[in-house]
DNA sequence: GTTTGCGGGATTGTTGACAATCCGTGCTGT
DNA sequence: ACAGCACGGATTGTCAACAATCCCGCAAAC
């Protein structure tokens, strides 16, 4: 009876456990790199190391973990280079998310999106805390679209792979003080070009959006890098 | 030492056979929907179903496969609406590689370029074997430009992923007379635009080049829809 | 003092056997 | 004759034990 709990998130052992650790992976209960224990988790999990390494082969087939043979696994963490990369990357995707958006989402999905938006400007007028805004508020806005876009696949690499990788990094490195507020703003008019359907529009400024992002992250890099040569280890 | 030639292609057994699936779908030996018997597969390469489910696994991360519990797996197959969506992905990528790739690719690359798109005109000259020309050509140039881009990330998911599901359909949708041509010549002027170190440009032309495969398949789907009445013909 | 070779321990990779589940087949009852 | 059910075979899921590999510490030699 112990095991049905884990079945009740997948349907299988080895389901389960992908899930699990994906997720925490996602959220970011685990850090990036790391190093995952095949005898830790199986013993964790209650589960045989067989089911177990299963899951977390499907993980690295998603490369959420990177595996090194005979020496184990560790979770994937993007270097420097990596996090701008995949900023091009979400540039393109997004922005054709975004064109399509504007083609494909109804009257109803625009409403509420709005809705969505005007509740971050007031949460965002009563409290500073502009971490919650990246964290929820920006992801949910991206996700709305994303969404609306109607097309699965690329809501599948934006929000199944890409994100995730990307989450982890989200607020650690973008919190300079006036981002929020522009990234409302930019937000903000994203929104009114998908309700005008003007897609080529709305494209342009979600590419713009996350192009600001990651010059962002570019300066802040380049500005701490004397200060910091190496990115230490964290373990709070 | 027998099982060292099977690690050749990898580190290890699980891998060995990770590869060597994975290149059997990709490369077409495997036709999707085809099902996968971990017996058969396991005498056939000669080691225990352990590391073949894993090897499974890491193919059902990737989404080559699609596995139903306690039903075994099937190579993934693409849907119509599959195929088209992936084409727009496409799309946002391979526009944003070209983009890079006039950015970042040296005068030699682009040298080379020219030299393999001249090889290919006169290839198709000499011969009207199109399907050559679509399934090594095409893919050369688009894979010559996205390796231009200098971005592993894009390059990764672009001819790691994608690619490979799209290869399996490539042949069999694009086989209108006149598109090789024409491929050729919006070929041309894209590598054109690279030359200038027009980034812009390069990137609309890859668009409109790629956005004009999508409609060919569409038109062709559409042209043999009345044999084939599609349940829930819904429109959006 | 530095380097090099060598166990000891731990971790990963692999195997074969066992249990659970599904599908097709044939029997039985109405 | 047909629907429903039990059964057998086959396939997948899981486990525990075995083998191979690597990392770390230690001692010995130069």
């Amino acid at each position: 009876m112990s095991v049905s709990e884990l079945r009740n998130s997948g349907q299988t052992l080895s389901d389960g456990a992908f899930e699990r650790i994906q997720t925490a992976i996602v959220k970011g209960d685990i850090a990036p790199g790391t190093r995952l224990s095949e005898q830790y988790l199986s013993t964790t999990f209650g589960i045989g190391r067989g089911p177990l390494r299963e899951a977390i082969r499907r993980l690295e087939g998603r490369r959420l973990v990177v595996r090194i043979p005979h020496a184990g696994v560790r979770v994937a963490s993007l270097s420097y280079e990596e996090l701008i990369e995949l900023y091009y990357v979400r540039e393109a995707l997004e922005g054709m998310a975004c064109r399509l958006a504007a083609q494909n989402m109804t009257d109803d999905d625009i409403a509420s999106m709005r809705d969505v938006l005007a509740m971050h400007e007031q949460h965002s007028g009563l409290q500073h805390n502009e971490s919650y805004y990246q964290q929820e508020g920006d992801l949910d806005i991206h996700y709305l679209i994303i969404q609306g876009s109607r097309n699965s696949t690329l809501r599948d690499m934006l929000c199944g792979d890409l994100y995730h990788l990307l989450r982890m990094y989200r607020y650690r490195y973008s919190a300079t003080p006036k981002r929020p507020q522009q990234a409302f703003a930019e937000h903000h008019r994203i929104i009114e070009a998908i309700a005008d359907r003007d897609g080529e529009l709305a494209e342009l400024l979600m590419r713009r959006h996350i192009s600001a992002s990651r010059r962002n992250i570019e300066r802040l890099m380049l500005a701490q890098a004397d200060d910091n040569p190496s990115p230490g280890g964290n373990s709070e």
